[in-house]
DNA sequence: CCCTTGACTATCT
DNA sequence: GAGATAGCCAAGG
């Protein structure tokens, strides 16, 4: 197919293509979930090599932060394509779609700051 | 083979 | 909470 032959790629692009719209994973989370642990620093490789859009842009930090420097075009680029599935940025932190309590909504749309 | 780099993370100050 | 430090692991020079 399309995507790279090897199989760490391919678990990679398993794990990311399955997140859905308005969610977030981490590096470390895809990279756990692939099977390969400690391999953060891969996934972004993985990514980069995938000759088929990725849903890339919903990977972030374990903080929730965006990968790239705030203020870059990637940066506003997948910030961009995150709100546009409803996702928002409190204090440059991803917020996901989905929150269980409203009481939680509340805490993270005004933050701890 | 050694050294540097990076879309990382956890820990300490 | 922000900056520094140390682990981490594969790729490329």
């Amino acid at each position: 197919m399309a995507f790279s032959q090897n199989k760490f790629d391919t678990a990679i692009w398993k794990v990311v293509s399955s997140i859905s719209p308005g969610r977030v994973m981490g590096y470390g989370e895809v990279a756990r979930a692939a099977g390969y642990p400690r391999h953060a620093r891969m996934v972004s490789k993985a990514m980069s090599r995938s000759s088929e859009p990725l849903p890339w842009y919903r990977v972030v930090r374990s903080d929730r932060s965006l990968a790239f420097k705030v203020g870059s075009e990637a940066y506003k680029k997948q910030r961009s394509l995150l709100e546009k599935e409803g996702v928002q940025f409190t204090s440059g932190k991803a917020v996901p779609v989905y929150s269980d309590d409203d009481k939680d909504l509340d805490e993270l749309l005004w933050g701890p700051d």
